[in-house]
Parts: structure tokens; sequence; C-alpha cells
DNA sequence: TTTATTGCAAAGGATTTGCATGCTC
DNA sequence: GAGCATGCAAATCCTTTGCAATAAA
């Protein structure tokens, strides 16, 4: 069958992009490391640390070391960080095509999401950048609503 | 002279606004919430609830009233709250001309404030909201970088 | 073997809450 | 006077950190 052999060796060089990234970086693909990312692979919402952690297969991994990995994932650019503005924080996996910068319709009800095809802020930032003499200008912009099944 | 008695009288009308928007909502005006909103008043940079509570007059109000106090002006609609990624939350008085819509370019060095004029995410929101079958959608914009100050 | 990483427990920081008292309306 | 708001202290929740033990390269 082909779709599923596709989606084998897909999710095998996902895996070995993750290693090398990390490797590139000088840190260690371990146990931990590899079950947090198949969590994050698994579900597209974006998950709380906590709710990694329940995920997490027996005993492979603490909740302070989700905590760890995500905020080093976060840095390889590997993970996106969310606020909803709880005081909790959520990641979830960067589809690779976007290189990170993508923005999102998130369910306030049970968080689903759904990516936003393009970015049509970065013409308005080149503007905005300019006119405030502002270096290093980025910026955030997440859509939120109530999605159907939760209607 | 004009300016000042402009200034005066407007500052006037902002405080009896306040008012009347709380009496609106059976909540009275009170004076740690006078002295709150005048800190706001005095500053264009979001502050958190610490420095909020710093800057209140000697005694007028314990942090936690500030915590509760902004809550209830934020769910009025008076004051905006912020998340800068650090896990403090900050406010600032909400420009009435803007309905409480408007998105800054935020200096990610000493939190220093700029609006942007126009909102350029309404016709995207739209578009989204139609294709999503999302309910309610609404957005979040903010820009981040680095100031001329603190370059 | 070397060095990064983990687990556990404790600390830190922001925010919320319970309750008796005090203040607006 | 009635009911909301405050102050104070304790409790919660998320997140970070120190350190000895462990696992990856």
């Amino acid at each position: 069958m082909r779709k599923s052999s596709f989606k084998v060796s897909k999710a095998k060089s996902a895996r070995s992009n993750w290693s090398e990234r990390l490797h590139r970086e000088c840190c260690k693909m371990t146990g931990p490391r590899e079950a947090i990312l198949r969590v994050l692979e698994a579900e597209t919402r974006p998950l709380s640390n906590q709710e990694i952690h329940q995920r997490l297969p027996h005993r492979a991994g603490d909740l302070a070391t989700v905590y760890r990995s995500v905020q080093l994932l976060e840095r390889l650019n590997l993970v996106k960080r969310f606020h909803f503005g709880d005081g909790t924080a959520r990641f979830a996996l960067i589809d690779e095509r976007h290189q990170g910068h993508q923005h999102h319709l998130v369910c306030t009800r049970c968080a689903s999401l759904v990516a936003i095809g393009d970015c049509v802020v970065r013409e308005l930032e080149a503007r905005v950048a300019l006119q405030s003499k502002f270096k290093a200008v980025t910026h955030r912009l997440e859509f939120f609503g109530i999605c159907p099944a939760c209607q």
C-alpha cells in the first residue's frame, strides 16, 4: 500500500531530522525527548506541559524533563509555543514547510487548531519597522473562535 | 492656557466615564480603583500588577486588590491585557477611540509601546471565519522589536 | 570515558481565594 | 443599613533550579 509506506518513511525521516537537529547543537537524542516529539506528532492541537507529560508512555519522562525538553525544542525551532491567555503555555510541532512562521485559528473551547494559509502581515511588518525605527521586528498573530463541533 | 484646561476637562470626563461604566455593572467607584486607573492613565506602556501596585499612592491598595481591580477593568473593557511571553500579564488603558481594538509594537527590552494605525487583519479575519465555519472569530496581533533608545 | 540529561524535591513567581472588616451607595 | 470591596494571609498553579545519579556518544 503506497500510502502507508509513504507514512512510515516520512515518520522515519522526521525522526532522523530531529536527531540531526539535536546533534547540530551538541544535544543528545534521548528517550524522553523522542517520546515527547512523538506525543506532539500524534496531536495537532497545542499541548501544555502537563498534557504532554500525561500522554508519555509509562515513566518515560518527568514533568521537569518535559519543561526542559520543550524549551530546548523551541530553541531548535522544532516546536512552537502558544499563549492562549490562561497562564499556561502550550506547544505544537512546527510544520517544516512553513519554517516556523505560521498563524492559527484556535478554538477557545477545545483548543483545536486550524492553520491559516498565508501570512498577510509581512508587508505591514516591514512598514511598521521602517516607520518606527525599531529593529528586529517580528509579530505574533493568532485567531480565536469557536469551532463547528463546539458551537 | 487652552491646552491645560482642555486636559483637565478631558481628565474629568474620563473619570466620570469610568464611574459610569462601573455603575452600569453594579460596581462601585472606590479609592483603589480610581488610583489604579490614574496610574494607568499616567503611563502609556503596559504595566504589570506589581508595577501598578508600586506606583499607587501610599497605602492606596493591596496587591491582591490590584489583581482584582485590573481583572474587573478588563471585563469592563477599560483596560487591555498584554502577554509579552515572560509569565507576567501587563495592562494598559484602552484608547476609547479604538474601542479596544488596536495593535501595538512593543519593545522587548523596555516594554515601551507604539500604537499601530490601522488593523489590516479585519478582512482576513472575515475570510478565515467563513472558510473555517468558526463562530465569534477574533484575533490577537502584536509586533515586537527593539526600540531606537534600546538599540 | 566524557558530558549532557534525568529524576526528585525544593524553591520561585504570578495569581487566586477565604474571611472578617471597612467602605460606597 | 445592605452589599460590594478591601486587606491580610494562606493556598494554588505553572515553571525553574540544584544536585546526585544515569544514559548517550
